[in-house]
RNA sequence: GCCGAAGUGGCGGAACUGGGAGACGCGCUGGACUCAAAAUCCAGUGGGGCCACGCCCCGUGCGGGUUCGAUCCCCGCCUUCGGCACCA
């Protein structure tokens, strides 16, 4: 009995069990059209290999595997498969800090990572592992690459793009944030390149819409999404300048407003303005102006705190609703990329050409008001009230804002000038790396036929091997000569390939998918598997990509069921984002030096400590703060099972009441656990419940009378912990007697033990807890209330004083009013 | 500024549908075992009070409200965190 619990030698064994016997493995089932017992597919986001594993990584797969296990256990077949995020930056920069090549620095991390992935013992289908930088994988990323481009949703244009000076590349809208690079900070810089694009706008409303095919997304990525798409309805109307004869649009979500209308502005990139100052004596002025706004930086020149800048260009425009002239300015406050690059100004009704107008002395012309109140004089009035009204608006004087917009557009619509419209804060995902680390984009370019798709029998487009990779503005694959020259696919004749790569996170856009037919070299997926394993049921993952990648996955999946390849909308139904781990009062970093290394801590507690430990530290959706002393206590939970699960073990099988107070605790326990993994989605809870369940028993150990229940609710316990501690569960189940519990059934409640005869009756006065008393189920409403009123400690609150009120809850309690 | 989430012991947190606040764990205090330590086990642990081996009062960010009864619902504030932010 002195055999102390030791993960060092139960948990290598496990884990060579479960490699030998391939546990987990889930094949397609050969008939994949057939219904069977019931399936899912639980999904964690698939780690970036620029390092090993963090904790972060520890707490998300290990969420994964709790679901996971308890789904099998329930009778699901379940497929839960990994695989590596391998291209792209994170891995090339890796590579590069580290001076070796990143194709070598990246399958090191990989082998690292599958060691470490083995010695937590997660429970995951290695037949089906995939890494999105082998030729097998973007073979077929490129393949996708050329349906989109056939569909005409991939596309190639000249952009003013956001280059990051320290990357060396072009970063999409997504991976700018507050004009800095997302990954190394640097300030991002404006620069205008052929670069290819996905036409993500064309599916801007239906990536709102079809959230409502979501079971369960957190409500956060959705308001994120819904937020970044930005969907704005209004109108546009188009303005006229006579002296040119050309017509501006302009969008806006104010058509009301139209008549307080007092200058117009243009953005400094608008393609019209060098020909609207070409010859004027504003020219110089003007184009001076637009150098100088394109060399400013983006996040100066998004700074609204900053003053506005402009130029008048001696142009006027005529207002459609009155025929007034307007005069035509340029400011960089406009953005190129809304709406139509050009807006109507109407400074009492909007901030910023409220502060333009203050700063440049043009009028301020109040047009709605609310009701009963004057407009203040010193600011635009934008708020909005249910009954604020039209003035000096011809004849929409006297309506409301929500009456006007639709009135005016109307009366637009009918002379021609102007029509409903919407407008998206979407722009296009633009993918092209200039990058070695990528998956090449599969198109040559021929001086003859132009832009030229390879044909999907020459793939893959193989990346090359370079010497030198490090990024220098332009992509390192150029430096491949005869890698670039290669013969048209149309007329044979010389072209040149394209050298950029594409964005990470088009390779993740699908691996989800790949994972149900890996092995697949005739085409990306049999759509027959995808379909029957696809959507994913559970995805779990970081909330940090709320908008990239789970945006562009929901895109991808939409245009591959438009063209048939895919038989559903949403790839993720069920969404759970967990919280990350801060440790030291912040977010845990090599940056900051506030790592724990798992393997460390694994190598100490062992893994199944790390894994409870992980879980039980808080709400999985929540930031956590590493407590070092934490997983101590989990550690002596452990030893209290094991200590308990050999004494029960040693002792041999004893026949037990059915009714014992512990088997009933047992399966309250397991109600509780099942419960709360399955419906509520809560993960510390349960290792609670259990815990408390070990105390129990661990009191009671000792009493030979009770060695029976003892032996039930130490076996209920080990069974119900294996998803979180699966190594010690294994042991001490097999010391029981038994077999494999992983393929056991999860253990399931009986109603008729849950169910009590007598239960604690709470007796209040007044709302306040007075005293509490055992009574029998199904007693009376009238007779608990007597037995409450007889109570010395209640009658002494009662104090002779009149009953006004008499609430009973049944089964719970009895609140006496006086 | 706009949108969203959250504020509970010394700490992480629990409390399911409006019904016993503080489960479980950390830490701490006392004790047992030990030559001693580690490990383990037992007891205690929100604050205050008292005619003190039991009972009373207060207590879930602050101020109100609804209710027999509020950590939970409503109104107003404060604080923190996250997202968006010249998007017309």
């Amino acid at each position: 009995m002195s055999e102390r619990y030791d993960p060092k030698t139960i948990e290598p064994k496990w884990q060579e069990v479960w490699a030998r016997e391939r546990a987990f493995a889930v094949p397609n089932p050969v008939a994949p059209g057939e219904e069977d017992v019931g399936h899912t597919y639980v999904l964690e986001m698939l780690p970036y290999p620029s390092g090993e594993l963090h904790m972060g990584h520890v707490k998300n797969y290990t969420l994964g595997d709790v679901i996971a296990h308890v789904r099998r256990r329930s009778g699901f077949r379940v497929l839960r498969p990994m695989g590596y995020d391998a291209f792209g930056l994170p891995a090339e920069n890796a590579a590069i800090r580290e001076g070796g090549h990143p194709r070598l620095v990246t399958e090191r991390n990989i082998a690292a990572i599958r060691e470490q992935m083995h010695r937590m013992g997660w429970a995951i289908d290695w037949d089906r592992e995939v890494s999105t930088h082998e030729p097998e994988y973007y073979r077929w990323t490129q393949w996708l690459f050329l349906k989109l481009f056939g569909e005409g949703l991939a596309y190639r244009k000249e952009a003013g793009v956001n280059w990051c000076p320290v990357d060396q590349t072009v970063l999409a809208n997504e991976q700018v944030i507050d004009g800095h690079c997302e990954r190394c900070g640097a300030e991002v810089e404006r620069k205008s390149l052929e670069q290819w694009f996905f036409r993500i706008t064309a599916y801007a409303d239906r990536l709102l819409e079809e959230m409502d095919l979501l079971e369960s997304w957190p409500e956060r990525v959705l308001t994120m999404q819904r937020n970044w798409i930005g969907r704005s309805e209004g109108a546009e109307v188009v303005f006229h300048i006579e002296e040119t004869e050309v017509d501006l649009p302009v969008f806006t979500t104010r058509p009301d407003t139209l008549f307080g209308a007092t200058f117009f502005v243009l953005a400094p990139e608008h393609p019209l303005v060098p020909s609207l100052v070409a010859g004027t004596p504003h020219e110089d002025e003007v184009l001076e102006y637009v150098r100088h706004a394109a060399l400013r930086p983006a996040a100066e020149r998004a700074d609204p705190e900053k003053e506005k800048t402009g130029v008048f260009t001696g142009r006027f425009v005529t207002n459609p609703v009155n025929e007034e002239r307007l005069p035509i300015w340029v400011s960089d406050y406009v953005l190129m990329e809304y709406g139509t690059g050009a807006i109507m100004a109407v400074p009492a009704h909007d901030e910023r050409d409220f502060e333009f107008a203050t700063r440049f002395e043009l009028p301020v012309r109040v047009v709605v008001v609310p009701a009963g109140g004057e407009p203040d004089e010193g600011a635009a009035f934008v708020g909005h009230s249910e009954d604020e009204r039209l003035v000096d608006s011809a004849q929409f004087s006297g309506t409301s804002s929500a009456e006007a917009k639709p009135a005016i557009v109307e009366w637009l619509e009918g002379r021609g000038l102007g029509r409903p419209a919407v407008s998206f804060r979407l722009r296009d995902w633009l993918l092209s790396r200039q990058r070695y680390w990528g998956c090449p984009i599969p198109i040559v370019y021929c001086d003859r036929c132009g832009v030229v798709p390879v044909p999907e029998e020459d793939l893959p487009v193989l990346l090359p091997e370079v010497e030198e990779y490090v990024p220098k503005g332009r992509s390192p694959l150029a430096a491949a000569e005869d890698w670039v020259r290669a013969a048209c696919p149309r007329c044979g004749g010389e072209a040149r390939r394209e050298t950029d790569t594409m964005d990470t996170f088009v390779d993740s856009s699908w691996y989800f998918i790949r994972y149900t037919d890996p092995h697949n070299d005739r085409a990306p997926w049999d759509p027959r598997i995808a379909d029957y394993w696809l959507p994913v049921n559970q995805y779990i993952g970081g909330v940090e990509h709320a908008i990239l990648h789970l945006l562009y996955a929901r895109f991808f999946v939409k245009v591959l069921n438009d063209v048939g390849l895919l038989g559903f909308r949403e790839p993720f139904l069920r969404l759970f984002t967990q919280g990350m781990i801060h440790y030291l009062g912040a977010k845990m970093a090599k940056s900051k030096g506030n790592v724990i290394s798992p393997d460390e801590i694994v190598a100490r507690h062992g893994a199944d400590a790390v894994r409870l430990y992980i879980l039980f530290i808080g709400p999985a959706d929540e930031d956590i703060e590493w407590q070092d002393r934490g997983i101590e206590g989990m550690s002596r939970f452990l030893g209290r099972l094991w200590r308990l699960g050999l004494e029960v073990a040693g002792r041999g099988a004893v026949a037990h009441p059915d009714d014992a107070p512990l088997v009933r605790r047992a399966h309250e326990t397991i109600a509780r656990v099942t419960d709360d993994i399955g419906r509520r989605f809560q993960f510390n809870t349960p290792i609670a419940a259990i815990s408390e369940l070990v105390n129990d028993v661990y009191r009671a150990k000792d009493d030979p009378e009770r060695a029976g229940e003892v032996r039930l609710a130490t076996e209920t316990a080990v069974s119900l912990v294996q998803p979180y501690a699966p190594h010690v569960a294994e042991e001490l189940w097999e010391r029981l007697g038994h077999e494999r519990l992983w393929t056991q059934p999860w253990p399931e409640a009986d109603p008729a033990l849950l169910e009590h005869e007598t239960f604690e009756l709470v007796v209040q006065v007044n709302g306040r807890v007075r005293d509490r008393v055992e009574v029998p189920v199904g007693m009376p409403e009238a007779e608990l209330v007597a037995r409450a009123k007889e109570l010395p400690r209640v009658r002494s609150h009662l104090d002779g004083k009149e009953i006004r009120k008499e609430i009973v809850v049944p089964g719970k309690l009895v609140n006496l009013v006086v």
